[in-house]
DNA sequence: CGTATGCTTGACAGTCATCAAAGCCCGTGG
DNA sequence: CCACGGGCTTTGATGACTGTCAAGCATACG
């Protein structure tokens, strides 16, 4: 039982909005400074009161929460060019955990700033929401995997994912690029064990799908991929946020 | 190895954005009209173009993917005061269906309207991100949710989530209240079959822990059900938009 | 050369999916 | 009033998938 719509619309909004690149001026105009980390170190305190915005700009990051019983999921992988911290400027807190996981260096921003940022500059405002509007899909698209699908196809599906991401940032140039996860990064991320991560990447390199040795991820043919996990081969993908 | 932050603000951030009201006049503003469903039709259709935006006003609908294989994943269930088709302003169309679940009531807004708006009022585009933030924070959840923990401790927490969003919109005022869902609906929200979510059900009501018969949910102790699951009893719950 | 770390492999157990059948509720029609 | 049928729920049996434990193997590094 299809319903006909209200609103039909056939004029495209402002594209000068639609394309969202935030006045980079205005942006570092709050940054407060640059914060390097080691491999390792803790970006974001889960549950510490934080009023602190950054962007990463340059290696990888990871966004996890713990459970009681000692377990790890990861929300998301953080490239070079997202946010990180946002939540917390609304709620006071993080109720997750970042973590660098290469060496990292973060654009640091005043959060207490944002509200008249935003006011000045509406323009900032469009863009975190698209770039949260992103991240959602991502999300929904985590679910969907962990919901229902096997264990080799999360794992390609999240290959393929981190590929696009990487390649739409040039740092995955080729058919081929370097993946700092190790077996249990993979494993806490797409809800399964070290071990059993092991044995779908045995499986997803035998059916010649994909590859993953020493951090260096090889995808001989995405196609092939994307058809075997399900993973929608998008139109161009977006950056972030310029 | 821990880091000392460049960033302590002991200044709170200011109070009145930060309560996040939207100026509802504005938002009405924009209400192009409004749309009655009966339960079962579809609000937004995957990949079809759609320049609106609604929020229900009342009754309960759903967001859902669908897989090749024929399987449904739900993302989330949308309650009274929600906003539904954020995601399809900014990328023309939507990933993912919605569909009433219950008779509903939907205001509509002209998306394109949407950007004049967030210029005149930035309150407006901080209480959409504001909420697109919770939102999010739902999605983390869930994650973890089904990454992470058994059948019954998932049915448990998704039991509790909704009883606190039902109980901040004045919906479950006592220790029950109506739950329009059936097995299958709880199944492909948590991951589970429908067979495995009767179980589920059936060992929380032997453990006194909750009670989900004829649509009426009962959690006689919410402090115990809490515990077994593993759901963070919050601060005080807050409502998504005014 | 020994140690440490991470990857691999095998065996076993637990959880969950699947299938099929039986019970329950409720509206319909005789 | 009762028989019938459809949708939803419950229960049992079986099998697939995944977690867990433990041992063997590489590789890097001191």
């Amino acid at each position: 039982m299809p319903h006909a719509h209200p609103l039909n619309p056939s004029r495209r909004l402002d594209p000068a909005l639609d394309r969202a690149c935030v006045p980079l001026q205005a942006v570092t105009a709050m940054t407060r400074g640059r914060l390097t980390l080691r491999a390792g170190e803790l970006v974001i305190t889960a549950n510490a009161r934080l009023r602190a915005l950054y962007t990463l700009e340059e290696g990888w990051a990871l966004r996890y929460r713990t459970l009681p019983n000692g377990s790890r999921q990861i929300l998301d992988f953080i490239l070079p060019g997202d946010w990180v911290g946002l939540p917390s400027v609304f709620f006071g807190s993080s109720r997750c955990w970042v973590r660098a996981l290469t060496p990292v260096t973060l654009g640091v921003l005043d959060a207490r700033l944002l509200p008249a940022l935003l006011r000045k500059h509406p323009n900032v405002g469009w863009a975190l929401l698209k770039a949260g509007m992103l991240e959602q899909e991502r999300a929904d698209t985590r679910l969907t995997l962990l919901g229902r699908l096997g264990s080799s196809e999360r794992i390609g599906y999240l290959l393929l994912e981190l590929r696009d991401r990487l390649r739409a940032r040039g740092l995955f140039p080729g058919s081929s690029g370097p993946l700092p996860l190790d077996r249990e990064l993979l494993a806490d991320a797409v809800g399964l064990s070290r071990v059993h991560v092991a044995r779908a990447l045995r499986a997803l390199r035998a059916a010649g799908l994909a590859d993953l040795t020493n951090r260096l991820l090889t995808i001989p043919n995405v196609r092939n991929l994307a058809r075997f996990s399900g993973y929608p081969l998008k139109r161009a993908p977006q950056r972030p946020i310029g």
